[in-house]
RNA sequence: GAGCCAUUAGUCUAGCCUGGCUAUGACGUCGCCCUUACAAGGCGAAGGUCCCCGGUUCAAAUCCGGGAUGGCUCACCA
């Protein structure tokens, strides 16, 4: 048996994976049908080259949920999955091959991505495999996998077949420098130095009015001029026509309560478009469709002599022009928030492009019951779900201009733009490359097809993981697991994308399966830089897991990733990591001292009598068991944690084993089944404090449970032993007298400590003053005492310390 | 502007839902101790206006109201 002083993180945790993989001891059993299953929709972490303690932190918490449910007896379903296509891993690509999608062949740019894809995903699982996550590896998807794709243009033709997938001419937020729309949850605000400029407009009777605007280069693109309904100033303009300045066409004042009276001077001009607002005028009034900018970010032919300028050019061209002609009577400069796009931090734009889109709005209301139907943990964030369904304004748009993603499974006809889509046993297509399904335009006859050239967003992918876990594209199938593992059993994931990828999991879920993803979600928080900063690149204070598994170790790293409630945020402190080094190093300790003693125990013995002593350990034990599974099942892994740590240093480190010491070297001097009773003891303390450890800290626990349980309980693996349960023997009466032992000990320790005495120094006798009621109790815990004192007698009579929390005194001698 | 969350020794954190112990534990600090599991240790000690102001109550870190500060999310940003 090796029982080196030290316990040595690196070797034996490299040892351990190796072992778990032959062990195969997290593989889902899927023919077993009398386990319950406990089923988790993994997160995938996006492919974009940088993985953080965010990521660790998270990731552990759902292990320590996968590793109790598997000791408690579940067939646990815990795939891994790579979110590996759409803008954020172009953009990775991008970047680290100093290409340019947009500019190149774009089967030869796809080749590129998967190559890195692979890349980057052998690094990750390694990473995960070292932090210990009971994955069973064989489930692994991607998100651009065939069956992904097929899953998420199957989702796609059954929409449209409901009718809820829609193709339509819409404003889009569109990124001039990525080429590309985005979705609201891709941008960022930034600041930037302006000028609000007043310009004159002219009405028809010659009077003029002034109107600021930050954006004049959209002048070409005025459609209708702004006020108030009831502001007194600018009242009278309603209904009136308006010349807009340089351009000379009319556009009418229309009132809307979206006016802010005080902001600049209460007229607003509304331009095809410069923000969101523009847009919902828009919409509201019908009005007039004018597009002034390109694609690529220039003006169009609208704007007459400036056309083919970029934004910024034209702004300046037509100041310059506004000023000559009189028109520009102010600049004020201001500082003002744009929304820009978060991956390149250039100014978004509104276009016009037809894009699919899923419908919303119109079942909200039974997007915020299926919400009621799963148990949020912690509950607040179920709030934030709640909150964005109410505030949703837009339905989903799911089309992206870009390359490397799932190909939108539709062809247009060629004359007409009568749209077609495939059968879903046809599926996954690419419309780029492969054929139409029909061979004639059931509209016009016209026999030549377009395929659709964009791409979904990442989301209407990732949004399907329940249904791409489940096999749902092939429920028939033998590899039909779908109606034993959905609704899901879990969905972990952090807080800051409850309202797009839990909601529209949620979405998905409800529209093709009728039923909630998942019964419960967990939600987790971020992990912060030791100011308590979000870790993030630009601020250089990214810690990575590489360096922290090599400085600490894999239990540490977990150990600290359980040190606060579930949704707090948490920052990494070195000291937090030792904290976990020196817990596995304790575990060591501890459990080699006691199974030292246990070599010679045998198991068979029975009706041991036990110390008042053991009693009370066991039934500290017993508490212990009972309150950290209450917590494990509330998602409550940090206060699982705390408990048990709590018992197993305190009470059995520094408590039981002090006292039962004298017991195990000298059992001469006790009766016979003394050393018995410690053995059983020890063997239940130590064996159940390793198993409530085990989901936290899977490999010190298992290294030791190796010593010498693993043979006693004829089990392979720690990770697939039975989650403990309480024992039945404990006499709570016995337990409160143990408990008198423990608080005498610790006074008569304090006594020491305070006179310099050295704990070990040997004692002639203690005296003990105690009520007479007591004087037989005292009796029964008399050995364990001296023992545990190193005192020769302890005799009862008058004393002069009084011990806390109890009527006793005590005096020594030396 | 709105919603949510947080605020407890030098630092991180528990307790709050369900009011009642001397307010938990760790790191750090200080003192003693190399004791046959562990010096990455043991035993002790010091360190607190539980963010502020009110209210409810016999009793408030805990419940209620108001405020301050910080964080997250959303909206606005003509």
């Amino acid at each position: 048996m090796d029982l080196s002083k030290k316990y040595n993180p690196k070797a034996v945790e490299e040892k351990w994976q190796e072992k778990w993989k032959k062990m195969k001891i997290y593989r889902f059993d899927k023919n077993n049908t009398k386990k319950k299953i406990y089923s988790i929709d993994t997160p995938p972490p996006t492919v974009s080259g940088n993985i953080h303690m965010g990521h660790a932190f998270s990731y552990s918490h759902t292990d320590f949920i996968a590793r109790y449910q598997r000791m408690r007896g579940k067939n646990v379903f815990y795939p891994f999955g790579f979110d590996d296509n759409g803008l954020p891993t172009e953009k990775y690509v991008e970047k680290k091959r100093k290409i340019k999608g947009h500019n190149m062949d774009r089967q030869a740019f796809i080749k590129i991505c998967l190559e890195e894809c692979e890349d980057a995903e052998k690094l990750f699982t390694g990473l995960w495999t070292r932090i210990g996550l009971s994955v069973d590896w064989n489930l692994k998807y991607s998100s651009i996998d065939q069956r992904a794709q097929k899953t998420c243009q199957k989702a796609f033709v059954d929409l449209y077949d409901m009718g809820r997938s829609y193709i339509k001419e819409a404003p889009s937020i569109w990124c001039p420098g990525c080429r590309t729309t985005l979705a609201q949850v891709e941008l960022e605000d930034k600041e930037f130095d302006s000028y609000f400029n007043d310009i004159i407009f002219e009405l028809e009777n010659g009077e003029k009015i002034v109107i600021a605007t930050t954006r004049p280069e959209l002048l070409p693109a005025c459609v209708a001029v702004i006020v108030h309904p009831d502001n007194e100033k600018t009242k009278y303009l309603i209904n009136k026509k308006v010349k807009v300045p340089l351009f000379n066409n009319t556009v009418k004042v229309i009132a809307d309560k979206r006016v802010d009276p005080d902001k600049g001077s209460g007229i607003v001009m509304c331009c095809t478009f410069g923000d969101q607002t523009d847009m919902e005028w828009w919409k509201a009034y019908n009005l007039e469709l004018k597009t002034a900018i390109t694609p690529a970010g220039k003006m169009t032919e609208l704007a007459g002599k400036y056309k083919d300028m970029k934004i910024e050019e034209a702004r300046k061209a037509i100041i310059d022009d506004l000023k000559k002609e009189g028109l520009l009577i102010k600049q004020k400069p201001i500082k003002h928030t744009v929304n820009v796009h978060d991956r390149c931090g250039k100014p978004i734009e509104f276009l016009v492009k037809k894009q699919w889109f899923y419908k919303l709005l119109d079942r909200k209301k039974e997007f915020l019951e299926q919400g009621n139907k799963i148990n949020w943990y912690p509950k607040f964030m179920k709030v934030r779900f709640d909150n964005w369904i109410k505030g949703l304004q837009w339905d989903w748009s799911v089309s992206r201009q870009r390359f490397y993603g799932i190909p939108i499974p539709v062809w247009y006809c060629k004359e007409c733009g009568k749209e077609f889509l495939p059968k879903t046993d046809e599926l996954p297509v690419d419309p780029t490359k492969d054929k139409a399904p029909v061979k004639k335009c059931t509209g016009c006859g016209c026999n030549e097809f377009i395929g659709d050239k964009d791409v979904f967003d990442t989301w209407s992918c990732s949004s399907l993981t329940p249904q791409i876990n489940a096999w749902w594209i092939d429920e028939t199938g033998n590899k039909n697991i779908c109606k034993k593992i959905y609704p899901f059993s879990l969905r972990p994931q952090a807080h800051d994308i409850i309202t797009f990828w839990a909601f529209n999991t949620v979405v998905q879920s409800l529209y093709h399966n009728k039923s909630i993803p998942w019964e419960n979600i967990m939600i987790s928080g971020h992990a912060l830089d030791q100011n308590s900063q979000k870790m993030s690149k630009s601020k250089g204070n990214v810690v990575e897991p590489q360096e922290v598994l090599d400085k600490f170790s894999a239990d540490a790293l977990r150990f600290w990733a359980a040190g606060t409630k579930l949704g707090d945020d948490l920052p990494y402190l070195e000291k937090d990591l030792k904290t976990g080094l020196k817990f596995a190093n304790k575990i060591w300790n501890a459990s080699k001292f006691s199974i030292m003693h246990l070599e010679d125990y045998n198991f068979k013995a029975k009706d041991i009598k036990l110390f008042p002593a053991d009693h009370w350990i066991l039934n500290k034990m017993n508490e212990t068991i009972k309150n950290t599974t209450d917590s494990f099942e509330k998602y409550a892994y940090s206060k699982a944690k705390k408990l048990t740590e709590y018992f197993f240093l305190v009470d059995v480190c520094d408590n039981y084993l002090e006292i039962v010491k004298d017991r195990l070297y000298n059992p001469q001097n006790y009766d016979q089944q003394s050393r018995l009773a410690a053995q059983y003891t020890l063997y239940q303390i130590i064996l159940n404090s390793l198993k409530m450890s085990a989901p936290i800290t899977p490999y010190v626990t298992e290294e030791t449970y190796q010593l010498y349980f693993a043979k006693a309980e004829k089990i392979e693996s720690i990770h697939i032993s039975p989650w403990p349960e309480e024992l039945k023997k404990v006499d709570k009466k016995q337990a409160d007298i143990g408990e008198l032992a423990i608080k005498i000990v610790a006074a008569i320790r304090k006594f020491k400590s305070d006179n310099r005495m050295a704990l070990n120094e040997k004692l002639s006798e203690i005296i003990i003053q105690a009520p007479k009621e007591l004087h037989n109790e005292l009796k029964t815990i008399e050995p364990d005492i001296k023992g545990a004192v190193k005192s020769e007698k302890l005799i009862l009579r008058k004393a002069e310390h009084k011990i806390e929390g109890t009527d006793i005194l005590f005096s020594i001698k030396t």
